[in-house]
DNA sequence: TCATGTAACTTGACACTGTTCAGATTGAGC
DNA sequence: GCTCAATCTGAACAGTGTCAAGTTACATGA
């Protein structure tokens, strides 16, 4: 009877495919990651809580420790696969591009399309507070996230190591710090596509003027 | 004897220096405020309750509605006053330079110095969802932060309306996305006073790459 | 086949949180 | 001196994250 209506909650959550199972969810920590990453997008990284995302697995508000330890933990997985998103869509952006400048310029498009696309799970991946900021695996993503820009702007530096630095740091601070004003609505709302586009053009402009066209920037 | 726990627990407070009050507190507004700010120093956004900000004023939970009408009013107007010494700040830092680019370069420092010196009230100030998002003061304070780059900005791309407001969006992103990484230790520990010095010389670099010495840069 | 141990999950509790509301208290204006 | 609005308290409510202890399911080995 009990064990029915936990059944049936489960099957009105985020979701398993597979055959309904008895007291053993099975593929628990995947349920949890998947209801978190829905509530991020519908809610925003404020509207997470750790007990909704059990409730959507259909599970107890003390299961998600078992796999995850705390609340910190389970974002901080999915903090980590957001980062492997991010990169892989900086990569993609730049793989279709010939010059340095070219490349440098659509990853960041593509950047703050991301945070655009996935505002709350973007706002989560930088709420360092929220997640296990120490975690190896979290750093090492963060990091390659990164350095997708000291990548390309090596290209444009000539690759000196020291100016390089800098220069990927000043891309990076760029497109970030854009992204997270447009998200503030400091640059007009972003709550309809209109505004998205607009948006939009405005970082490009923001890109053309700080990376001319005409040849790639100079270290200094 | 209720009365005495209440008044030692004022003045265990964040506190006022005017004679003990009974029931009547007289500066509570202020009080709260006060206590907010020192909860934002010690403890970072995360770090804020409104109970707590209660407790250290010596007034009880439900004390701070009557004036603020709930948390995010509260924070809303501690918002208002981070933004305003923001401002000063930034034109503080602009007033001792000759030429437009030493005058943003040293915006630039300046932004960045605030972040690092008040990073819970930094935070907060552009956490949107925990502020009254549309209040007209608020709303004010703000776009009168942004507009000390565009004024600056306007000397360098030579006045022009549209090409400028690129300009000043291109500073603003650049310094905040700056700050934001910096405070999530994406440039290292910001922890101690070595590290920070540290990315000060970053972002010290990071500016002369994108405004360089020689020359205004102009608009595309 | 069956006992046993371990991993997965639930139950119930605890200390918090923000907010609401009725009622007590206060000071200012008439 | 009285009235009345502003101010604040006390108690309550629904919700939160986390923990210890109990329950269930499953795999392993005899």
């Amino acid at each position: 009877m009990k064990k029915q209506v936990s059944s049936a909650k489960r099957s009105a959550g985020v979701t398993r495919q597979g055959p309904e199972p008895g007291y053993h969810h099975g593929e628990l920590q995947e349920a949890l990651i998947a209801a978190t990453e829905a509530i991020l997008a519908e809610q925003g990284a404020e509207g997470f809580t750790l007990r909704e995302a059990a409730r959507r697995a259909g599970v107890s508000p003390a299961a998600p420790s078992h796999h995850f330890g705390n609340a910190q933990g389970l974002l901080t997985e999915v903090a980590i696969r957001g980062y492997d998103a991010l990169a892989d869509a900086l990569r993609a952006a730049a793989s279709g591009k010939r010059s340095g400048r070219d490349k440098l310029h659509a990853q960041g498009m593509a950047y703050v399309e991301f945070a655009l696309k996935h505002p709350g799970r973007f706002q989560m991946m930088f709420a360092n507070k929220r997640l296990v900021a120490d975690d190896a695996r979290l750093r090492r993503a963060s990091k390659a996230a990164g350095a997708e820009f000291e990548i390309i702007v090596a290209e444009l530096v000539g690759g000196a190591s020291k100016p390089a630095k800098a220069a990927a740091a000043a891309a990076w601070s760029t497109v970030h710090g854009f992204a997270k004003l447009a998200l503030e609505e400091k640059f007009g709302s972003v709550k309809n596509e209109a505004g998205r586009r607009e948006i939009m053009i405005t970082l490009n402009q923001v890109l053309n003027y700080l990376w001319p066209a005409d040849g790639p920037r100079q270290a200094v």
